[in-house]
DNA sequence: CGTTGTCAAGTGCTT
DNA sequence: AAGCACTTGACAACG
């Protein structure tokens, strides 16, 4: 069982996610950016390692406007060392990698054109895993996307464009139940159909279900992962934030209620992201109870045991990076 | 230097 | 018809 939280670290001063806006897109800044978004990733992977985080969802801003027409920059190859000693990282240290494209991504949209950007977004993001040299077991998390006012006809133009897509994109899509629209159910069919393995999100199916109780469901959902293609099952945890709107997550973990949620895996082997807002925060506290229960190994050679911040204060203040001065400024 | 409106992209729900 | 929420976070303009 690995441990993990998405795509940010609070507890570094550095962001993996840098980007800046279309209308001051240049090349020598998406350059400048690639590369400071790599070097904090490295940095993010390796307080993982030190802290026994084994699971991380990379974020989607690495390459900013990766599937879109401006960029035509090569930068797979002009990262292609970078990428891959992160994949070597990522390999040596046993570490399982996610992918979530955001709500942009709609393979099902009735609109041609949506579903061919939704596509170069997926292009883009396996591509990282990629040259990264990571298995299929690495994946990209989508939802099934819009109902349209159709739930058959919205399932089955989902899979009529899964069969279109580039192998190395199709081994890993795995589709995630979501709150309100698509539940297990309906991702069990579209497994039925397609093969793909279904990211279960507990929180969701708590929203969205029909009567199934959570150790079942967790049954059904880890059944869908090829143990070699797909590796152990990845799911998403969270939890109701108290007296806000339905399906808002947490802000910081409530243990009792995960202790609760851990009895109803029966020993089943998983993945778990943590889609918390304190994010590594919660994954400590996390990877502290499942310690005590024997379910992820001791902690590593060196560990040094994180100070749990009071509620909200950051561990350390996020110290801005100097603005990037006019001389790299547009061509003239 | 702090504050605040805005940002590539979609959909469904609420007002 | 328009605004909002979705893992919101961070850029960029403005004072």
């Amino acid at each position: 069982m690995k441990i993990g939280y998405p795509c940010m670290n609070n507890s570094l001063d550095c962001t993996s996610a840098s980007t800046f806006r279309l209308a001051s897109y240049y090349e020598e800044r998406l350059v400048q950016t690639v590369a400071s978004n790599l070097a904090c990733l490295r940095r993010i992977l390796e307080y993982n390692v030190a802290h026994g985080l084994l699971f991380f969802r990379i974020g989607s801003d690495i390459v900013p406007f990766a599937s879109h027409a401006v960029n035509t920059f090569p930068w797979q190859t002009h990262f292609a060392a970078e990428f891959r000693a992160l994949g070597d990282y990522i390999k040596a240290h046993g570490m399982r990698i996610s992918l979530h494209p955001d709500q942009f991504v709609v393979l099902n949209s009735p609109n041609p054109d949506i579903v061919q950007r939704s596509i170069a977004e997926l292009v883009y993001q396996g591509s990282m895993l990629d040259l990264m040299g990571l298995d299929s077991t690495a994946k990209l998390q989508i939802h099934l996307g819009g109902l349209y006012g159709d739930r058959e006809a919205a399932i089955a133009r989902f899979i009529a464009v899964w069969h279109t897509l580039p192998p190395a994109v199709q081994i890993r899509v795995v589709v995630e139940n979501d709150d309100r629209l698509f539940s297990l159910q309906d991702c069990l069919q579209l497994h039925a159909a397609t093969g793909l393995p279904i990211l279960f999100d507990n929180f969701h199916h708590e929203c969205l279900n029909h009567g199934e109780p959570m150790a079942e469901a967790l049954r059904l959902a880890a059944a869908t992962w090829h143990p070699t293609r797909d590796g152990v099952m990845m799911m998403d945890y969270s939890s109701q934030a108290r007296g806000e709107r339905k399906g808002k997550h947490v802000s910081a973990m409530e243990e009792d209620l995960f202790q609760d949620f851990l009895q109803q895996l029966q020993g089943l082997d998983v993945d778990i992201m943590l889609e918390i807002k304190d994010k590594e925060a919660s994954a400590h506290r996390a990877c502290s109870i499942l310690r005590n229960l024997a379910l992820v190994p001791a902690a590593p050679a060196g560990y040094v045991p994180p100070i749990f911040p009071e509620a909200g204060q950051p561990v350390a203040a996020k110290s801005r990076k100097p603005r990037k001065s006019a001389a790299a400024g547009p061509a003239g």
